[in-house]
DNA sequence: TCATTAAGCGTTG
DNA sequence: CAACGCTTAATGA
């Protein structure tokens, strides 16, 4: 098991060591990635990104949390995914040269890594890592909402929450991710579409099944495999 | 009837 | 002070 990433905070250059796109890069490459690479941090509440931007990087989380979300004129809003330590997210606006489709906000203190566009360009033309590993993020993706589509068609609600939280902790997006987590249930209700209370008998039967343990201000993992498996 | 939710408020860590 | 628990009224299948 991973150390908790929240006790052990790591640097930038650190995160980028060990991210898995960064695996063939030689001194040189790597000191060139390193300096098109900055660091930001994100206060509760703040954006790392908004809808409608023009999209200038790809963030990754150091530390922290954040969600990425889709908000309605109406005030309804969406979560539509989680993003904890050591994920990367927005190669798919970076490709396409359109506009941010999402806010990413950050649900606690958050450190994010921005790599400029013309860094990430470089890594997609000089790095055969570089690309296996967002061939490996877009196909994992893929996979997720495929999993979404089926859990909100054909599940319970127990289900979608397990299904849910398993996919904050999916080792291929977000390796290194410690087994305990700190999300509030509000968030947690934000994240699969259910109110608080309803994620919280959720949690409990969820708990009572021993694929996790409910704590004050957080959740920790003892069965993904599970949690994922998971159909009521 | 039954499950769920928003809203309010008291309690707790 | 934010997260959580509990109650209540409204909603809709």
């Amino acid at each position: 098991m991973a150390d908790n990433s929240e006790k052990n905070p790591a640097t930038l250059a650190e995160t980028l060591r060990n991210s898995r796109w960064a695996c063939d890069l030689s001194d040189a490459e790597f000191a060139r990635v390193e300096a098109g690479v900055f660091e930001r941090k994100i206060d509760v509440g703040g954006y790392v990104c908004r809808r409608g931007e023009p999209v200038e990087h790809w963030f990754g989380v150091i530390e922290g949390l954040l969600k990425l979300t889709s908000d309605l004129e109406s005030g309804k809003t969406a979560t539509l995914a989680g993003i904890p330590p050591g994920g990367w997210f927005g190669e798919g606006s970076m490709l396409k040269t359109e506009t941010r489709r999402y806010d990413a906000v950050a649900l606690r203190e958050t450190r994010v890594a921005c790599m400029r566009r013309e860094t990430f360009q470089w890594l997609l033309d000089h790095s055969i890592c570089f690309n296996r590993y967002l061939l490996v993020q877009l196909n994992e993706r893929l996979g997720q909402f495929i999993g979404l589509l089926e859990s909100e068609r054909l599940l319970d609600t127990d289900a979608r929450v397990a299904r849910c939280l398993a996919t904050l902790f999916n080792p291929v997006l977000y390796p290194g991710t410690g087994p305990h987590l700190a999300v509030s249930q509000e968030e947690i209700g934000y994240l699969t579409g259910v109110s608080r209370q309803r994620v919280n008998r959720s949690l409990k039967v969820l708990q009572f099944a021993g694929y996790l343990t409910v704590e004050y201000g957080g959740i920790t993992i003892r069965d993904l495999a599970g949690l994922r498996r998971f159909a009521g």
